[in-house]
DNA sequence: CTGGTAATAGGAATCGTTACTAATACCTGA
DNA sequence: TCAGGTATTAGTAACGATTCCTATTACCAG
């Protein structure tokens, strides 16, 4: 899966890993073109997709499929989980025990060769759920 | 979230369940159209969809968000996680330990207060493992 | 500089999903 | 049994996220 081939950094993808890197939570990728826009304003969204796929398939960050068939990507590699708020969408990160173990298991159960797993949490946010509606942005 | 007015078992919404608990894998909404229109042929895609839709929000089937794009529905409801071949794309299941201590301690961490879970891991299914590349219907 | 390759902008095309609407099925009470 | 009201449906148009296509541009090696 991953194609580790030398890449090239270009101002694109420098751009697009920089903001990536910098955002809270786990952007979508129109929200990334929103953010690279202000300092490439002629940058395009077929550029911003291209890119986000080819340094998911370097292995440089993640792609996360979200349940509202969104895609958000991930530029922390480290192993880690995430909460997704049910009210607002927002995705943070978890940082939980290990699964090593559980790999080893099913591996053994299913046959499968395991190369990584996405484990993650729904739930409702602080923000959302201590009083009001407030930082439901885009609840459905 | 759940929504768990009565509902009503028309012919459609039962079609669909039955062709959910009877797949081996977990397949996608034009997959199930495809199955039941075998036993209801001028079935609409969107009401393959709906119903999809309502018997998730009633609890009686679960929506999974696949990572490229499409979702996938699964009638089986314990708590159990799935793995992904990254080579044809399947779906199967596995059964895991409980994660309930992890759900507590990222209450704790985070402040969300969780409803749910889901693991999912990635790796290569023994049909694609085993020798040639047999198995990658739709590899990309 | 020059030629060749990789990356890009811009927009059209694709594909999964949802919205809309008129017609139909289903329930409830008389 | 029937009438009236509500939920469900088929069919299709619309939508939004993502990908494809192509001419142009940036980049690198010699």
């Amino acid at each position: 899966m991953s194609n580790y081939e030398p890449l090239q950094m270009t101002r694109s993808r420098r751009a697009i890993l920089r903001e990536l890197s910098s955002a809270e939570h786990h952007p979508t990728a129109d929200e990334v073109y929103q953010r690279v826009r202000r300092t490439i304003p002629r940058i395009s969204l077929a550029t911003v997709y291209r890119n986000l796929d080819i340094l998911t398939r370097h292995g440089m960050i993640r792609t996360l499929a979200d349940a509202d068939g969104q895609r958000r990507y991930d530029a922390t590699l480290e192993d880690h989980c995430h909460v997704r708020c049910e009210v607002c969408g927002r995705v943070d990160d978890v940082h939980v025990v290990p699964l090593e173990a559980v790999e080893r298991s099913i591996t053994d159960a299913s046959g499968y060769s395991i190369s990584g797993y996405s484990l993650s949490f729904a739930g409702v946010c602080p923000r959302c759920a201590g009083g009001g509606r407030r930082g439901a942005e885009d609840a459905s």
